[in-house]
DNA sequence: ACGAAAGCCTACTGTTTTGCTATGTAAATT
DNA sequence: AATTTACATAGCAAAACAGTAGGCTTTCGT
């Protein structure tokens, strides 16, 4: 199992949104330059996390983007859905002998990632674990 | 994240191993026949899991593999470690701000994965996902 | 109405990983 | 000595990853 860079990236950009929320929409050129990152590489983050329903876009002047989900309902499994597809992915034939023991995994990982929420993250960035199990 | 292929053929082999441990050392030509998977390919994968310390081989006529763990010993974990080389990996530079997340759930998903053996496994085929969280 | 500032869309590219196949070598048992 | 096994290494097509690049569209402020 691999966690990808994407999927880092697309953290970055959720807690720096979360974090200058008060002042209205967030460009995402501040964004790229705060956090580093390759404007155009988030440019095609972006949609995915407006489809996972966990940003919302306005455009021209003055424009940017703006969480739609509170930090506390928004978890680190909402933002691998968004961005890897699924949480956990494999490529076995659906009627294997063994599918059942990597889907019961998948639901496993499923229920660590869904605990860890962007508040939580925000909170503990100095790394207290206090939603780890 | 994402199961290989490789990892489900391990747990094949080590699955058929375990069933047939009573007659010795299985050879992996007959494990690769009764699981219709490429000898070839599977000679890869063997290698890893006896140094991952899950199996134990002996060479010429009459040799084959045999379990080095009884199977209440073996997890997924275990498997994962030996065919991936790690549980959950990441390519996020060290000091990223965020490394502690990502940390954390690979601890989770690890804690996960460990807990799933063998032995449950083979007794529960039909899935009874009594393993799980 | 206009221009600048933002987001949106799509194609291309080098690198790495995956999932094998192929060929040959070395050891142990009979 | 012959056979049966495991061991080692190389090669290769397809997919995934991690970006780069260029141009188009929408909207706000003046």
């Amino acid at each position: 199992m691999r966690i990808t860079s994407k999927s880092n990236y697309a953290l970055k950009l959720l807690v720096d949104i979360a974090e200058h929320r008060e002042s209205g929409f967030v460009p995402l050129a501040d964004i790229a330059e705060r956090q580093s990152i390759s404007k155009k590489y988030l440019e095609q983050i972006v949609p995915m996390l407006i489809k996972g329903g966990l940003l919302r876009a306005n455009r021209g002047n003055r424009g940017g983007y703006m969480l739609d989900v509170s930090p506390d309902k928004c978890s680190i499994g909402d933002i691998l859905r968004a961005t890897e597809g699924c949480v956990l992915s494999f490529t076995i034939d659906p009627d294997d002998v063994f599918q059942f023991v990597w889907k019961d995994v998948q639901r496993d990982v499923e229920k660590c990632v869904d605990r860890i929420t962007l508040q939580d993250i925000i909170q503990n960035k100095n790394g207290c674990y206090d939603y780890c199990i």
